[in-house]
DNA sequence: CCGTATCCTGATAGATACTG
DNA sequence: CAGTATCTATCAGGATACGG
């Protein structure tokens, strides 16, 4: 998408981004205790106490960051029991919550590959055939794109 | 006592996350700021002026962002000219830079989908063809993947 | 286990004014 | 146009203690 404001999206000069889509998804998950809670959703954790031991965040956080991805629907608080306990909660991720996936596994990589020497301790693999994957920005059935073979088109409102 | 993992991973429980690459990625583009300052430039804004007016925050946040984002190497400062006026700066993505474009497309189109009912305001599109992209994970070649095709293996150290 | 309740520190970021 | 300098409010998040 570049644009020297002279480029394929000089249009976009005009547009006010003030609440742009990206803004209001931060407002969901701009913080780092609440992409690390995802992380670890992606991982199977599903109970407070797995939370907090492995994001390595106090209780306090992980509660206040928890029942907010509950209330904006990215986790589902449902009940479970263990045989001979009390019932408890576990905390699973939603619809919504696992399309965030692509940007979890983007940042992660992203530091595999930039912010470190070793290429990271995990890696990412199919399930079924082990191999690599990565996350890629294309059309669908397309080779991935950089940032030179996109452009941001304004959707017409109404 | 084992946490159940019903997640891509049941290895995990005993691997430390301390500092993963996630954590060190959110260390350098963890703040909203940090964030939509990536997308204005993606966008093709190069000039201080530009960021702070399209991302609507103050001079002194843009500055200490910008100046912490060219330390960390996603941007670079560099000089040029127009005719007759004096040497200025702008702010280029580097490569590092261009390779978060997979988490700034996935946290807009994340936004679109789960935060809004009009669409949301843009649509990102291969620049060739029109056609709207989006983000995927997936080996190479292969149809994208949810949570339950993937797995995480832990990396050995060399 | 699963949280709540307080207190406290530092970071994020707005408002405003000023300089080369 | 491209910042710097303050000053302030709000938020993120650690530490600690406590209750079901």
């Amino acid at each position: 998408m570049p644009m020297q404001m002279s480029g394929p999206l000089a249009a976009l000069d005009k547009w006010q981004p003030d609440r742009c889509s990206m803004a209001m998804a931060l407002d969901v998950v701009g913080t780092k205790s609440a992409m690390l809670l995802l992380r670890e959703a992606f991982y199977g954790t599903t109970r407070f106490d797995g939370f907090v031991r492995r994001v390595g965040i106090t209780e306090a956080v992980a509660a206040k960051r928890l029942k907010e991805l509950v209330e904006h629907g990215l986790l589902e608080k449902r009940p479970y029991r263990e045989p001979g306990s009390r019932t408890r909660y576990e905390y699973v991720l939603t619809e919504m919550g696992n399309a965030l996936l692509p940007v979890v596994v983007a940042l992660m990589q992203w530091g595999d590959t930039y912010l470190r020497d070793d290429g990271g301790p995990l890696r990412v693999v199919a399930a079924e055939t082990g191999e690599p994957v990565s996350v890629r920005v294309a059309p669908s059935g397309a080779e991935s794109l950089g940032p030179e073979g996109l452009a941001v088109r304004i959707n017409r409102k109404g």
